[in-house]
RNA sequence: GGAGAGGUGGCUGAGUGGUUGAAAGCGCACGCCUGGAGAGCGUGAGUACCCCAAAAGGGUAUCGGGGGUUCGAAUCCCCCCCUCUCCGCCA
């Protein structure tokens, strides 16, 4: 019953849908014959057990004529009859459910179909810059790395946060703090002003249904923060922190049949965001780089069908303002088919340059995921026709926080060890520069 | 956390074991009426799945979720979730 690619399309076009979900090489096509296989097994039996089952209720009809007429014994017999078409209903019933179960576990494991205008590659190295903006800032002195720069200006406070919580936190002081504020400020301000989206401020928990909702269940279990309450460990796993807004915003209508009217939906939410990172430690853990709570501006849209790759292009747009208008010099990256995210169906990541890091940083990641959340969350809208489709959702980061830091501070810093606050900061922010 | 009430179709709301997928009202769609609108009248309309080449048609499931009793469950029993009211606690 949980749909995740259309079982219809599995079912009638399984060659075009192997193909690919080849091209993202992780061997996803082989899930399709078993799928297909349950599938036979499964209407197989529906069909039987069905008819069973509209004989059981012709019978029992049947059996409160007879009742109503005082035909007791003739009902009494017609009982003992249907009672056995009972346990086979049963029996089939159960048969019925095992192979729901295991074809919906099939299904939930079926990355998203990657779109015909996504590159084919198998890693991060075959994807392609799209467009570069600006030009890398130049320095008279060596430009110093972030976690130098904001120990010595007193923005964050990495050994306390990690004597609170442990490594892979960040704790930001006093101006520091201020200028996260600042950023966030104006990244909600843009995008609800300029951009017409609406302002969201979420749980920061969800249940595990928003998150197989997105898709970021079953496969990567292992990487969010359960919380529990008090010492009771039933409670565990009932509420995850949420690796993203997208995980809640993204399920705001989760079950809803919308109004075609109502399209697009345009919704934009701060929030921090957790992630365990499982297997992550080492690289690049020092600093701001990478962590285990950021915050982060996030973008979500539902759109019709046919809108769906238009708002992609636009929202690109609508994230990629946010480093112009703070003039930072980035380049927007087409993934391919290999380094697609599970649940889109095509991604443009933003990749802003830190001339402390020598590198670009992924800050922004944006996603058209078509129908496949909608599908696994069931969510629909009614169209002119008065027939229920999915619409596609969209998610970009609008965008990520702490990168976006380590990015504004490595570029603006000065000989004299001060960082310039960019102009269009400065009014959220309150002062021009952060002296030493 | 304690006590109570309740979850029925887009909404309000009836229904306590048998042609009830579910009265009635509102809302909605279409048609008639109208110069046009309204009122009025009529018709239609949930969702998912299965059978059928398709359409037509037929069937199954669905009254918060799951399990049970029964020939038969919206109606009876058990467990869970959620909402509301009162009390307690708390930012």
């Amino acid at each position: 019953m949980l749909l995740v690619l259309d079982i219809k399309q599995i079912r009638e076009t399984p060659d075009f849908v192997r193909q690919r979900l080849a091209t993202r090489g992780a061997g996803d096509e082989a899930l399709v014959d078993q799928i297909l296989e349950m599938d036979e097994r499964r209407r197989r039996l529906l069909t039987e057990v069905e008819r069973l089952k509209a004989e059981r209720n012709r019978a029992s009809k049947e059996i409160g004529r007879m009742l109503a007429e005082g035909k007791t014994a003739e009902a009494e017999v017609r009982k003992q009859e249907t009672r056995v078409l009972g346990d086979r209903i049963a029996e089939l019933d159960r048969q019925v459910m095992e192979v729901d179960q295991q074809r919906d576990a099939l299904m939930l494991r079926i990355p998203n179909l990657p779109h015909e205008t996504v590159p084919l590659g198998r890693s991060a190295e075959e994807n392609q810059v799209v467009r570069v903006h600006g030009e890398p800032p130049r320095f008279e002195f060596p430009p110093r790395a972030h976690l130098e720069l904001c120990e010595r200006l007193g923005l964050v406070d990495f050994a306390r946060a990690a004597k609170v919580a442990g490594s892979g936190f960040a704790l930001y002081m006093g101006r520091g703090a201020r200028l996260e504020r600042a950023l966030i400020r104006f990244m909600l301000d843009l995008h609800t002003r300029d951009h017409g989206y609406t302002e969201v401020w979420p749980p920061l928990m969800v249940g595990p249904a928003c998150l197989e909702g997105v898709g970021q269940f079953p496969k990567f279990r292992d990487q969010y923060y359960g919380v529990a309450e008090g010492d009771d460990p039933l409670q565990l796993g009932r509420l995850y922190l949420i690796p993203t807004a997208e995980t809640v915003v993204a399920n705001l209508h989760r079950e809803e049949i919308l109004r075609e009217s109502e399209l697009p939906i345009r919704y934009c939410a701060y929030t921090p965001c957790f992630r365990g990172e499982a297997g992550a430690a080492g690289v690049g853990t020092r600093g701001l780089i990478r962590m285990h709570q950021f915050d982060k501006v996030e973008l979500i849209q539902i759109t019709r069908p046919e809108e769906g790759y238009a708002a992609h292009e636009a929202m690109v747009q609508h994230a990629e303002r946010v480093l112009q208008m703070l003039g930072l010099h980035y380049r927007v990256v087409l993934l391919c088919s290999g380094d697609l995210g599970f649940a889109s169906a095509k991604t443009y990541d933003l990749e802003v340059w830190a001339p402390g890091q020598g590198s670009y940083l992924e800050v922004s990641s944006v996603s058209n995921c078509e129908e496949f959340q909608a599908r696994r969350m069931r969510l629909r809208f009614k169209d002119a026709h008065g027939l229920n489709r999915h619409p596609h959702i969209l998610n970009g980061s609008g965008t990520a926080l702490a990168r976006l830091y380590v990015a504004l501070v490595e570029t603006y810093q000065q000989a004299d060890g001060s960082v310039l606050i960019p102009p269009a900061l400065r009014p959220y922010y309150g002062e021009e520069r952060i002296l030493p």
